[in-house]
DNA sequence: ATAAATAGGTTTACATTATAAACCAAATTC
DNA sequence: GAATTTGGTTTATAATGTAAACCTATTTAT
């Protein structure tokens, strides 16, 4: 046993962090509301989000609303398993107090 | 007064959070010592250190013990802080039992 | 009607970072 | 004295992160 757990690497970068940090406290959340939320730029949170929906973190859904696109997000199982792993891995660092 | 803190990016990365790590907790330690503790490869941890240091965290002594070398490492008060910083920065994104 | 601006993203090019393999010098063991 | 071990450092490569540039459709202004 390692002393220090691997930190899972799709999760160990602060856009992705804020992004699931935001989805696991929400039923769901669009890109424009994503992008408020963590001061990201579009073309960065597009990227992040396509690697966490690649890894099944999250569920990607587009459709539209009157005529304007919309890109909803919602956490998957997998994506709070991950999260509260990755809590626990940290934890082999660092003491956090909540 | 952004919602997720920014990560020290010199701390964000588990080799080198691992030797901050370590080095809070102990008086000094040296290269071999830290290489066990963390189990990264000596390159990898080369490198790491050297990062550390140059930011300042940690000062770096070198001396001989017998005929052998030895690479001496402690925290500074600066890293002490940076690690401090790193913790709360990470609350903003996850909140953490003890 | 058409031009300009805005919304909602995606693609890409570039720079930074991480990592292990290769390397090196000195000391020790066979 | 040849081979191995110790204690590292240098480097080559791959992976990653990021913003600028771009794209399509819609709305607003002229």
């Amino acid at each position: 046993m390692p002393e220090f757990a691997e930190l899972d690497p799709l999760l160990h970068q602060s856009l992705r962090l804020a992004v699931i940090s935001v989805l696991v406290s929400v039923e769901s959340a669009d890109f424009v509301y994503l992008k408020e939320r963590t001061g990201a730029t579009a073309g960065n949170l597009s990227v992040q989000i396509d690697k966490l929906q690649e890894a099944g973190y999250i569920n990607v859904v587009k459709d539209f609303v009157g005529k304007r696109p919309r890109t909803n997000c919602t956490i998957t199982p997998q994506g709070r398993e991950a999260l509260a792993a990755y809590v626990t891995a940290l934890q082999t660092y660092i003491s956090l107090k909540s």
